[in-house]
RNA sequence: GCGGGCGUAGCCGAACUGGUAUAGGCGCCAGACUUAGGAUCUGGUCGGCGCAAGCCGGUGGGGGUUCGAGUCCCUCCGCCCGCACCA
């Protein structure tokens, strides 16, 4: 009987589902483990082999978890709320609902059809009000401590079609809009946010958890600590006006030369002179229309114009002119600073381009009292400073810093480069916010009681993109909560990253009606031990869970800190052109038709072994003939049809197939241990070939034998799950399943070769290669090498000096 | 500009803490078996010289440390990914 995937497959996903083998039960007796891989997001009609790249080993090293005796949960759900089902009822005039739950019931059949152990069980879908009325939930709570709140700012808006944009629908450098190609603009709108920057600090931590290097550095990045001074500074001729300036240089304080406010900076009207008033309001026009269009190039001039006003140095009391200039940005700091061109770059271009004095107050070591040619960052000693002459920068970073406070004009401070997050979208196909606004009573949160706050079935699409909530009447009008009048809803609906900030909470118990989650099976089952999913998500859904999850801390929810333990990230399939796939390039591999034509096992292995999971690459279809030939290999070896020829790497010995049998389940083990499935595919790839090529010895017969076949299927398991699940019951006739067996053990002593080779160097050079007993001692290995005639050839006419034993691996004989 | 990663055969890649470079697979070449096969099996496959044993060179280029470097250090080149005036 040959290997016949398509079959098996069928028959196996079926009995696994009718039997539920793949449902963590909370109350089994086993420690937990709570795998987690990224729920995929429907915007399109069906996975593509992207999607399983990151999900087949999550499941493989799901499985392996298993067998090495966890209770293991892998759930699985979907993001399905968000823009993509919006612009298909706007174009197709099809219900966002109906279209996401239509690519749902695709992808189900996908993701059945990969053999995943998906615990069903557990399945969320976001945009069902029963999960959403959690978010609402949340928002209400969030809003009763006062981590969120409402207030104006700028969003993307398209003036053509008169809507305001999520981030995602702005496209290209130019910044323009994804359906209609117009450049955006900035708005101001009322939105709502959640205040992480509360967080910021705790959010720097990764002591509890481990993850990779990379994804902690990004979210350190994207937080941007910087300590400094925030100070005033007072307006010359204008005692009453002061404006705040931040700096992470105190020290420079001295070498102030000029001042600088953002365009948008509230004070620009009120100092801005009379004869200046022209100018300035030209250069603020200018860069409000440009600070929108990206800023593309670094070579940028760094332009300003000067106010007419003048600002009091508070240490030195010099009066210095104050410049209006886009290079300062109202959204961090305080929108000013104090203009240092001795010291920082930026300052010393701004200086060099206007004529402004360039004081040097930090001495560069070995300078002469010249003028500097550039900005000078160094840490020498202060100069020019009045009290503070003589001390290293640091010392007068303290000491100026102690001096502002002690004055009380200014403090230390910390500053971030993180913002609140901005959770308002102007969209139909999201979380409603649950506020009601009243005339009388202001901004009312609607009662938990009366939610969840469901989006109108009949909404009206309008071809222009603007949110149909706005105008649906039904939805709109709505008695306060607080004193029953007329009063209207929010119509904003929350970014769709609120729905993954906690979905694996949910999991515990999608159906659970009275809480988001059972604070005792959050307990048992929680934090996740392992997540997978891409590197794109290091900031912003994986800094949101964080963030979710001390929120949820301080609500007295859980109990512990940080979502999920241990975190692993995939790398990228692209098409086989070698670009990201995308419909529009016409590239996307649709892995229905490799199940099809080799089975789910067979594509599945092949994700695996084509390269480091972390690494991806482009798609190639040749090579999964391969994978297809060593699982036929793997059925003709267990199976005993197609007995091999006795070649060069057979086992000769019952020892050397007990070696080979220890030696592929401790390589496979660790491999897997460390998400290296392309190594334990090659791993089981040689212990294949090798009892190919045994079976047709005398030791086929042998009990040890039976051994190593049980131990190929056991190992192949995780892997490549139903052809493992047939071998063992119906050709081994083991009991169901394989895939609650134990994990095979391995005996070092037993992994470890009876010879081994042992290279012998002359002078580092490979002169001769000898077998000898794997426990050989240093000193007769030293022997073995010194007696070798080869050895002996190249020592001819020279002196050993030294000779250097790498135990049972190598002797290197120096010479000179 | 700043930060991070990477560069090994015709191609995908292996080589844990410096110790046989190129395991495993694709492709290619040769052979076996076969009525046929989406086949299967065996052998070969880094380059140069050599009938051979073997010698020499070789992990993007150059230099260094070391008995010994794909691995560590310096430098240059190329590719990829973040951040991009954050005071």
């Amino acid at each position: 009987m040959r290997y016949d995937p398509t079959s098996i497959e069928a028959k196996w996903q079926a009995r696994w589902e009718d039997e539920g083998i793949h449902h963590a039960p909370d109350d089994d007796p086993r420690p937990k483990y709570y795998f987690l891989t990224m729920y995929p997001y429907p915007s399109g009609d069906y996975l593509h082999v992207g999607h399983w790249y990151a999900m087949a080993p999550s499941d493989a090293a799901a499985r392996y978890r298993r067998m090495r005796g966890f209770n293991v949960t892998l759930p699985i759900g979907f993001d399905a709320f968000g823009l993509p089902a919006e612009n298909a009822a706007i174009e197709r005039g099809i219900h966002p609902f109906n279209w996401t739950m239509r690519n749902i019931e695709v992808i189900r059949r996908q993701l059945r059809s990969m053999g995943a152990m998906w615990d069903w069980a557990r399945e969320v879908v976001t945009c069902d009000p029963s999960y959403y009325k959690w978010n609402q939930w949340f928002f209400l709570k969030m809003y009763e401590m006062g981590l969120a709140y409402r207030s104006l700012a700028p969003v993307d808006w398209c003036p053509k079609d008169n809507t305001t944009l999520a981030r995602e629908q702005v496209v290209g450098d130019d910044r323009v809009c994804e359906r209609c190609g117009t450049p955006v603009v900035k708005k101001n709108l009322s939105q709502w946010f959640l205040k992480i920057t509360d967080y910021a600090e705790e959010l720097l931590d990764f002591s509890k958890i481990e993850w990779p290097e990379r994804v902690c550095l990004l979210q350190r990045n994207w937080i941007g600590r910087s300590g400094g001074v925030e100070f005033s500074i007072d307006v010359a001729g204008h005692s009453e006006l002061s404006f705040r300036v931040f700096t992470t240089r105190p020290d420079t304080v001295y070498g102030m030369s000029f001042c600088v406010l953002a365009p948008e900076h509230p004070l620009v009207d009120v100092i801005t002179s009379s004869d200046r008033a022209g100018e300035v309001e030209s250069y603020r026009f200018k860069a409000a229309r440009e600070s929108d269009i990206e800023r593309l190039s670094t070579e940028r001039e760094r332009d300003g114009v000067f106010t007419g006003a003048y600002a009091v140095n508070p240490m030195s009391g010099e009066e210095v002119p104050i410049y209006v200039a886009d290079y300062v940005l109202l959204t961090y700091g305080t929108g000013a600073i104090m203009g240092v061109p001795a010291h920082d770059e930026r300052d010393f271009d701004f200086a060099v381009r206007y004529g402004l004095p360039i004081p040097v107050v930090i001495a560069p070591h070995g300078w002469d009292g010249s003028p500097l040619d550039r900005a000078h960052l160094g840490d020498g000693r202060m100069v020019n400073s009045g009290q503070f002459d003589g001390l290293p920068s640091d010392e007068g970073w303290s000491g100026i810093a102690d001096e502002m406070e002690r004055r009380g004009i200014g403090e230390r401070k910390v500053n971030y480069r993180l913002h609140d997050w901005l959770i308002s979208r102007q969209r139909y196909w999201g979380t409603p916010i649950p506020i009601v606004y009243c005339d009388r009573c202001g901004t009312v949160p609607v009662p938990y009681e009366d939610l969840p706050v469901r989006l109108p079935e009949d909404a009206e699409f309008r071809p222009t993109g603007e949110s149909p909530l706005r105008y649906h009447e039904g939805f709109l009008n709505v008695a306060c909560p607080s004193c029953g009048r007329a009063a209207a809803r929010e119509t904003d609906t929350m970014d769709t990253f609120v729905d993954s900030s906690w979905y694996q909470y949910r999991y515990l118990d999608p159906r659970l009606d009275g809480a988001p989650f059972d604070p005792a099976s959050a307990a048992r089952w929680l934090p996740v031990d392992q997540y997978t999913g891409g590197i794109e998500h290091a900031v912003m859904h994986l800094l949101y869970t964080r963030f979710w999850t001390k929120a949820m801390r301080d609500m007295g929810l859980i109990e512990f800190d940080e979502p999920m333990l241990r975190l692993f990230n995939q790398g990228v399939i692209l098409g086989p052109d070698g670009n990201r796939m995308s419909k529009s390039k016409g590239n996307v591999v649709n892995p229905d038709e490799f199940v099809a034509a080799y089975g789910a096992d067979v594509l599945r292995a092949y994700l695996m072994f084509i390269g480091p999971w972390d690494e991806g690459g482009p798609w190639n279809s040749r090579g999964i003939e391969g994978v297809a030939r060593f699982l036929r290999r793997v059925w003709a070896v267990v199976t005993g049809e197609g007995g091999g020829e006795a070649g060069a790497s057979h086992a000769t010995s019952e020892r050397e197939l007990e070696y080979w049998i220890h030696r592929t389940v401790q390589r496979v083990t660790e491999d897997i241990e460390r998400f290296q499935f392309n190594t334990a595919i090659s791993a089981l790839m040689e212990f294949t070939n090798v009892l190919q090529r045994t079976s047709g010895t005398p030791l086929r017969r042998h009990p040890l034998w039976e051994e190593a076949v049980e131990s190929l299927v056991l190992l192949l398991a995780p892997l490549c799950p139903h052809i493992a699940e047939e071998l063992w019951v119906e050709h081994l006739h083991r009991p169901y399943s394989v895939h609650t067996q134990g994990w095979p053990a391995f005996d070092p002593g037993k992994a470890t070769a009876e010879q081994v080779t042992l290279v012998l160097q002359v002078d580092g050079r490979v002169r001769e290669r000898v077998q000898v007993p794997s426990g050989i001692t240093d000193a007769a290995a030293r022997e073995i090498a010194l007696e070798s005639p080869r050895v002996r050839q190249f020592l001819a006419s020279r002196t050993v000096v030294d000779v250097i034993v790498i135990p049972g691996r190598l002797v290197n004989v120096v010479t000179r």
